[in-house]
DNA sequence: CAATACATTAGAATCGTTCTAATTACCGAC
DNA sequence: GTCGGTAATTAGAACGATTCTAATGTATTG
């Protein structure tokens, strides 16, 4: 049975190139997951979502390497972890300078366009340390 | 036996002070905590720091309470909560406008002096929703 | 295609946090 | 003060997200 699950039969050579370039071996599910992760448009994922997904998706592939590949692809900057909510990590397929609305209420993220955030001055680090990211969280909730 | 515990020999009238005004009970781990919390200067603590710090005291009180109380000063208003780590929460006695630097090396939260983070420019909120906050949060890092 | 290094897996373990039901403490009326 | 009712505290179990472990499977190299 070759070509054990979908995702394949298509122009996919994407996600292939993708794994390639980071150093990544391509295995079958770590493409199925890239596949799912660089469509068209960004994404906002958890793991127990994307791990739903997949699994919908009649990828097989277990919770463990959902969590190693993300964390993965976070390394070599293909993703980029958001904090948010304590005890729930998201990760963000565009990993451009940028910032997020979090809907409290319902639990999602959502991208601020680029330009409508300004920063006007940032503070100096701490002595003997480097910035290493800037995060602009704005979160909201519904009106009433 | 009375006065079980601590906490109480010294002019703590401000922690009684505090709870009367924002209507809670001034219960014995109530009062400790808040001695513990707010004294001269701000404080960033997680709620097991905060039950290691009671024990230490001498304040016999359950992590339960803990968290229960933790949650209990967010609600009214003199604690903040601070989400810089997927997995644990910090709580924050500095409830005025203003934001962090992250240590991440060390899990350490620091304030940033009000002046010194300068944002230029809201995005509107997406529609049918109220911006709850504004959370900024640096990261920094070790040098080398 | 064999050898080897790397990936994946199920399930157990861990972490921070919340829940539950039982006990204890505060507080106002007497 | 004592009593009673309500609210708070508690130990420990339960929970959800994540990480770990040791065994099995798979991509790569020669």
């Amino acid at each position: 049975m070759a070509n054990t699950q979908g995702a394949s039969t298509r122009g996919d050579g994407g996600a292939l190139r993708c794994l390639k370039q980071v150093g990544l071996r391509p295995t079958r599910q770590r493409l199925a997951l890239a596949g799912l992760l660089f469509g068209d448009s960004h994404r906002h994922v958890t793991a127990e979502a994307l791990h739903a997904e997949a699994v919908d998706a009649g990828v097989r592939v277990s919770l463990a390497t959902i969590y190693n590949t993300l964390h993965q692809f976070v390394k070599v900057g293909l993703l980029d972890e958001v904090v948010v909510d304590p005890g729930k990590s998201y990760f963000d397929t565009n990993t451009t300078e940028h910032h997020h609305f979090y809907h409290e209420d319902i639990g999602r993220l959502e991208d601020i366009p680029g330009s409508s955030v300004v920063l006007g001055r940032l503070p100096d680090p701490p002595a003997g340390k480097r910035i290493a990211s800037v995060d602009v969280v704005i979160r909201v909730t519904g009106d009433r």
